[in-house]
DNA sequence: GCCGTTTTCGGCCCGACTGTTTTCAGTCG
């Protein structure tokens, strides 16, 4: 799949050209471009091969010929001819915050400035503050940059980010001034990663508000202070905006601060041509200025004649069409979440008993559990053998009678590197439910990595596919695998997919549940793979995920009662040609 | 460069903050 390659692409074209000083919709049209492509959840060589590319949104003729170009030959002609007009290496300059475009442009002109390394010197040479238009608050803003860049992380996980913002909002809802907080941008959205925090508070007393939020403890240094807008980086390096408003605009200025930018572009299109303005103020006339909505957030969207578009699904994917139509999905809710289908014990490497994980399960208002310790080849994660297993089975049923709650008896088993599972077929029919992943040998090449997985699923044995692509965000790409393959065969063999809610995992990702759900029909199950109690706790985020796969309660098979669960597990199997 | 139930030409989202300026360009989200 090389659709990030392609968008990369496209993204550095976009960059070029606007260093060039380009027509700026020119600029806009090769970053949409990009952007879309990146969020497509087929492979663009797929798409080329069908001759498709300009049925892209944001890919016309001209963008379709330069995409031809790369596939066909892994290069292209245009990004090298801009390339000798306007080094490359100036792009990176632009990852510094305060430095765009312009000031790039002019740093390589006037003194000759291409790398970080290069701008650093120039800095402490204070070459910078004499150039046209910059002085020493300039040099000195782009020098904090500088370090910022290098301090700063890139994105961090959604489960880093979130409770950080829980406590900030809590933290600013202490104030009598602070009539409403809430934390916005990609974070509503529930996004995967996060990059900077923003947050938004209702207030009819802006100086105070901005003043308890720059005197946040966590707060490290103050990067900008204004009346309605101020940022701040905390003691971990994370960026926090937060953005004042009057209560009767908190509707308009809660859905433009969410995003994302994509959405609200389009949003504020459909407002133009129902002659209507509309920003983070509210939704106005534009033929006498007047204010017809923005205190909330459905007035806003009403406006526009939308309904209400849960914020997850803000990405421009399709959401504004599907809402005109009055055909949003209705999304699952945790509410929904009637059981969790895998979970360790201390049986094997989790930390809590059976007991405990019941416990757990019942206060959070679940109807029944799966427990799926690992089976003997997994070594380090102390794997059970059969006798064991048939052991802890005696001891699910005794809990499971003591507690009057319904338990599975169940395991996860390992795809091994030739895909086989770790117990022979007969074996793995005596469990009530299997699950199954890969959990070593993760460099093998696509196509047997591939061949591997579907030869497990075709064994017929195996109810769900655990963290299908074995990816962690920011420390391990997933393994070479064609999804497509995995998810057709998942649909001939009446497999599930597993929403894995580890907040390193998320695998499934939000993109391929939509297309295992739309493309295969597919059945997803969310679970927490909780090796504790508290991980139980896990579920929002594979929910988040699930809702972002724009997934309704019917497409989650723990949502289903017990009696239904037990019907489809069993049916599984006998639905298997 | 893309796009079209008002268009194949003429549009293309909107505003805050900062610094260097005398009215605004650049950057950011």
């Amino acid at each position: 799949m090389k659709n990030q390659e392609v968008a990369l692409l496209l993204n550095k074209i976009s960059a070029l050209l606007e260093l060039k000083g380009e027509n700026r919709f020119k600029v806009i049209a090769y970053a949409e471009a990009a952007r879309r492509i990146e969020n497509l959840p087929t492979p663009i060589e797929n798409l080329y091969r069908e001759g498709k590319l300009s049925e892209i949104p944001g890919v016309g003729q001209s963008i379709a010929e330069k995409i031809k170009e790369y596939l066909e030959t892994g290069k292209s002609s245009y990004l090298e001819e801009l390339g000798k007009e306007i080094p490359e290496e100036l792009i990176e300059l632009e990852q510094v915050p305060g430095v765009g475009p312009k000031v790039a442009l002019l740093l390589y002109k006037e003194l000759g400035v291409r790398t970080l390394d290069d701008l650093e010197k120039a800095l402490s040479a204070h070459k910078v503050r004499n150039l046209p238009r910059l002085g020493p608050k300039s040099e000195e803003n782009i020098l904090r940059g500088l370090e910022t860049i290098k301090r700063r992380s890139s994105r961090i996980p959604l489960g880093l980010a979130l409770p950080v913002a829980e406590e900030l909002v809590l933290y600013l809802k202490q104030f009598p001034f602070v009539e409403r907080v809430d934390a916005c941008g990609s974070l509503r959205r529930m996004k995967e990663t996060i990059g900077d925090l923003d947050v938004l508070v209702a207030s009819n007393d802006e100086e105070k508000a901005m003043q308890a939020f720059t005197r946040w403890p966590e707060v490290q240094e103050v990067l900008a202070f204004g009346s309605t807008k101020s940022s701040v980086l905390t003691k971990s390096a994370l960026q926090i905006d937060l953005r004042v408003v009057r209560p009767e605009s908190y509707g308009a200025a809660l859905q433009y601060f969410t995003g994302s930018q994509a959405h609200n572009i389009k949003l504020r299109e459909i407002a133009i041509r129902k002659g209507f303005k509309l920003n983070e103020y509210g939704v106005f006339r534009i033929e006498d200025d007047k204010k017809i909505a923005g205190a909330t957030e459905e007035e806003v969207y009403a406006a526009l004649d939308l309904p209400w578009i849960p914020p997850e699904l803000r990405e421009d994917q399709g959401e504004i069409e599907k809402a005109k139509l009055g055909e949003l999905p209705h999304l699952v809710e945790l509410k929904d979440i009637k059981g969790d289908l895998h979970v360790h014990t201390d049986w094997s490497d989790g930390t809590s008993t059976i007991e405990g994980m019941v416990r757990g399960a019942k206060k959070r208002g679940y109807e029944y559990l799966a427990i799926c310790d690992h089976a003997q080849s997994l070594g380090v994660a102390g794997g059970l053998t059969w006798e064991k297993f048939q052991e802890q089975k005696l001891k699910i049923e005794e809990v499971s009678q003591k507690e009057n709650f319904p338990i599975l008896w169940g395991l996860e088993a390992n795809i091994l590197a030739d895909g086989d599972l770790d117990f022979p077929e007969e074996i793995l029919r005596e469990f009530q439910i299997v699950v199954a992943g890969v959990h070593s040998a993760f460099r093998q090449t696509r196509g047997k990595m591939t061949e591997r997985i579907v030869h497990a699923l075709k064994s017929g044995v195996i109810h769900i596919l655990s963290h299908p692509t074995g990816r962690l965000i920011g420390k391990r790409d997933p393994y070479e695998v064609e999804v497509e393959k995995i998810l057709e065969v998942a649909r001939e063999s009446n497999t599930a997919m597993e929403i894995n809610s580890s907040p390193e995992r998320l695998d499934l990702k939000d993109r391929d549940c939509r297309k295992a759900k739309e493309e295969y029909g597919l059945k997803m199950v969310i679970n927490t793979d909780a090796h504790s109690e508290e991980n139980l706790d896990l579920m929002k985020y594979g929910v988040a995920v699930a809702r972002r796969g724009w997934l309704e309660p019917g497409d989650v098979l723990n949502t289903y009662p017990w009696k239904q669960l037990l019907e489809w597990l069993k049916g599984k199997r006998e639905r298997m040609p």
